[in-house]
DNA sequence: GTAAAAATACACTGGGTAGTTTACTTATTT
DNA sequence: AAATAAGTAAACTACCCAGTGTATTTTTAC
């Protein structure tokens, strides 16, 4: 029985999909409701008995796609463990979240309409980027427990992501450069990891 | 006799301003060739009359800007300067550059669609991401001089830009954070150049 | 098998857009 | 002051778009 969806279901998927398509190419305001119909294929009454306008399609979408992130990144302080695994795991966790084509779309579609918008963006943001907060929850639990220094958990936390993304996101994202392999991926989170210690972790 | 601009003169620059505006507000596509000449306070056909189409103000106004900027950014490696030194006013530069209004709206304006349609931003970032560019050369020449490790200068300029980006551009440009004051700046300037030391110059 | 629910094609409204043309007016130049 | 260059308003072409209404067919559920 699995693979018999309902009709609606059905067209409700290839909408959504198409609509995703269609977005990542050519921008909310580059794409109309008929091309995304007849991507669809589907009429674009139908398209409208799904989706009221064409803005509450885009959030679906939105919604959709942060939902699907938002599981994947997550980490908890271990006072038992030392800082440089658990950096690294969390750098680790990152890069294969970044080396995803559906987060990279994701953020193809958003990032152009809230460059325009950043107070929009703001609150929306909050919803899908739960991994730098949850980043940030971690490095309080390390300054509190004395092994990282007295420092701003947001400053801190931007530059240890910043650190993987000017080389693994950034420049696929805006200049279509390859993902780096799995050796460079070590040496980003090495290399981030070590460089972000060597500043906040505390000499004994 | 300087304030006597030609009339022409007067409307084109109307034209070019009136048109940054509207595409920094309402990004390429969103806006109209009628909006632009209401906003310039000049005939639509004016407007077609200084640019051919649409496309092409939009092209010399990035030109424009890029021009603007590609002279701000440049760097000489010095070998009789220490590392330290040579980094803080690479990254103080840096910093200047990342705080003028007109250099984040540059970016506004141009990543929106740059996103969209990474091929044909490679080209055109190049001419203006010249900063980067230059600070590569540096870093080719300080590891010539055997002051910096072995290493791939693309890999190791994007960290250290990165590093200054994830906190005094990223989160201005996507979350309309305020620009870090100057005590600030001066921590992210250090914290930068500690971090990349630490990792990439030569132990004696 | 039949009735309800959903999908479809297609025409239509009201509006916007890039770009052009015209008949006219205003600046600039010589 | 006359000739020339440029600006102007307004109408116009030939589209594209979001969204709606409707009559008809297809799918689903009972």
């Amino acid at each position: 029985m699995e693979k018999t969806l309902t009709l609606t279901e059905r067209k409700r998927l290839a909408i959504l999909t198409a609509a995703q398509d269609e977005f990542n190419e050519k921008g909310y305001a580059g794409v109309s409701m008929d091309a995304i119909a007849k991507r669809a294929e589907v009429s674009k009454r139908t398209v409208y008995n799904h989706f009221p306008s064409k803005e509450a399609l885009f959030q679906a979408i939105v919604k959709q796609l942060c939902d699907s992130f938002s599981e994947a990144t997550n980490v908890v302080y271990q006072s038992d463990l030392s800082l440089e695994q658990q950096l690294m795991e969390i750098a680790t966790k990152e890069l294969e979240l970044l080396q995803s084509d559906k987060f990279r779309n994701l953020n193809r579609i958003i990032l152009g309409e809230f460059i325009r918008s950043p107070e929009l963006a703001a609150q929306t943001l909050e919803q899908f980027d739960h991994q730098e907060n949850s980043f940030t929850v971690w490095l309080k639990a390390a300054i509190e427990d004395g092994r990282i220094q007295q420092v701003d958990p947001d400053y801190a936390g931007h530059q240890f992501m910043g650190l993987i993304k000017a080389t693994a996101f950034w420049p696929q994202l805006l200049m279509n450069q390859a993902f780096p392999a799995s050796e460079q991926q070590k040496q980003i989170a090495e290399d981030t990891v070590m460089m972000f210690l060597a500043r906040y972790q505390t000499h004994a």
